[in-house]
This record gives C-alpha cells, structure tokens and sequence, in this order.
DNA sequence: GTTTTACTTGTTATATCATAACAAAATTCT
DNA sequence: AGAATTTTGTTATGATATAACAAGTAAAAC
C-alpha cells in the first residue's frame, strides 16, 4: 500500500508515518552532515502530526507553547532547513507546509488538495514528470523545480456531497 | 507561431500583445455581462505591458501614479475581477500576476518560470492536462484546478551562461 | 424618468506571511 | 583552550492580502 493510499483512510496509525519521517531524517541528516537540532527535529514532527499543510505562524505559535523562542526567524529558519534538507514541501497555493514522504529518494512533489476538507495527497508520477522535461526541453528550457499543486474534491468529501444533496 | 513562442523572441511589437488581449477582455465581459471598468481595464493593460509576472504592490503603484485610489483593496479587486474572468492568472509560487494569453478558451495556466531572467512563458498542454485528470480520477480525486509552474533557465539565458562560463 | 436594486469604489484598519540585521550562544575543528 | 563555523535570540520591518462599512455609480424595474 502507497503512503499516499494510506493517508486516505481514516483509521490507520499515523504515529507510523511520523516515526517513519522521523528515522529518516536522522539518517539523512547524519549522512550529509547536517545537524537536526532540537527545534528543526520538533518542527518536522509537527508538521507531521498535523494531517494537513500547517502555517509556518501555526507551527511558531505550537512551537512557543513548548517553550521555544516565538519569533518569526525561529519557524522560518527551521522551515528552510527542512525544505533544504527535502525533508517537507510548502505548498505554495497555500502557503503552508508539510511532510515529505518521499524525502529519501529525490523527486518532485505533487499534490491533490481537497477544496473541502484541505486534506493533502502527495503523489509521485514518473511519466508525469518526464512528460513535463520533455516538453520544457522542447522550448529549450531546462527543468530545476516543479510546482505541481491539483485542488479539487477527495474522495471522501465526494461522498459526503452527494449524501447531502441526495 | 504561438503566443508564447513570440515572447521568447525580443523583437516582437508587444503592443500587438496587448491591444489583442485587451480586445478578447472586451469581447468576453460584454458577452458574460461583465463590466470591465476602468481599473480593471487599466489593471489588465498594465499586466500585459510589463513582460513579466507583476506583484499586486507594483501594480497597485502603478496605478496610483495615475490617479487611481492607492489603497489596497483597489488592487486587489481589479484582480479578483481580472482572475475570475480568466483574463489573467496568478503565479503562486511568485505572489505574482501575469495576462492570460488565451482567456478565449478555457484551459490552465501551465507555467515555465526562468530562474535567471524571471520570464515566464505559459505553455497548454492537452495531454498532460489529461493524465491529471485521469490520475487524479483513479484516486477518487475530482479535479477543479491545477497549479503548475516550472522553474529552471529559459533558452536564452542557458546561452549566456554557457558563453559566461567558456 | 425617478425609484429601487445591484454592483463598484473609497477608506480605515488589520491580518497574514516572510526577511534583514546584528548580537549572543553553542558546536565543531585545530 | 582558542579560532572558526553554525545556530539561535532579538528587534524591527517588509511584503502580501483581507475585513468591514460607507459612499458613489450604473442598471433594472417600475
């Protein structure tokens, strides 16, 4: 089962995925010799504990409850170092934040955002993907970064709406 | 030769550019009972004739060299028009706005951003926009909008720092 | 052609997102 | 330990965007 499939039911132990994130963190971090401080450790873990894309003044303000420092270069620092690290993606549609599945193997991050309930997918196509450098090639452009971001309705609020209007 | 084609080149008449978007903006909000104010209309005209993405700030100064109110709300509203309509598109990954080069027709607003000289062209790609659609279906996912922006060099600068570097 | 209605704009205030700049502290290297 | 590097603290400010309500203007209904 994809990570991504995973995140579409409701029921599964999201503490997995958090541990998951987390151990690979360590070891990437460890093996480029990049220092997973305490706040950018505890930044990562939150963003993950939130199912969904998280504000950077939302993890700040969940940050200075736990005693951290609460000014903006605090949050803002942490999120650069874990984007630099592909340790998260922002989301830029909505400017906020969230775990990278993937951050072991170098990829691009797609997502589906659910209008609805703002849940996110992260998905991963290669043909996707090679389709796009192709194409940009053929204008003589050279790809570096992908900004691909699907809102529309998930699955489940699909449902709900046709229960409702039904 | 395609819209987006011409602008890679530097000598075309971007007045034609203009002139016909502005045209087409007529055209579609006469016949959608829309009124294309003067704000809005300046707004557009405006957008089109800086090359590039312009942000709201720059706009909204702009417009105030001219008369306009200077207040924010002022901007803002043009562009919620000028998007609504699909007259122009914003770039998320920017906080930046940029014409539509084809509001006559419905599509999105697929983006190649260079990194170096901050162009933009925008690309429509059927296919790709099809197996979105497709991979997104499989996933229960009913797609209602898509954000694509690539980043990386466009043609001429990838030129011109292969001539800086030899 | 005036009244009613809907839409558009003006105005003030504020919310939200992000970075600059410099000082202090902690970590790593030698 | 001392020097170099990195990380964090702190203050201030820049950049992007919206809320809320009043005033004006155009369109529709009568």
């Amino acid at each position: 089962m994809k990570h991504e499939d995973f995140h579409q039911h409701s029921h599964h132990n999201h503490n997995d995925c958090i541990d998951t994130a987390l151990e690979t963190a360590e070891t990437l971090c460890a093996e480029q010799g990049q220092r997973l401080t305490k706040v950018r450790r505890r930044a990562l873990e939150l963003i993950w504990e939130s199912h969904r894309p998280l504000g950077a003044y939302q993890l700040l303000a969940k940050l200075a409850e736990e005693g951290f420092n609460s000014a903006p270069p605090t949050v803002y620092r942490a999120l650069d170092f874990l984007l630099g690290a592909g340790l998260i993606h922002k989301v830029e549609s909505m400017n906020a934040y969230l775990g990278c599945a993937h951050a072991d193997k170098a990829h691009k991050g797609y997502f589906l955002i659910c209008d609805e309930c703002h849940n996110v997918m992260e998905f991963d196509y290669q043909d996707i993907h090679a389709a796009l450098i192709e194409k940009a090639a053929h204008q003589g452009f050279e790809l570096r970064a992908e900004t691909i971001e699907l809102t529309g309705l998930c699955a489940k609020c699909k449902e709900k709406s046709v229960g409702a209007s039904a």
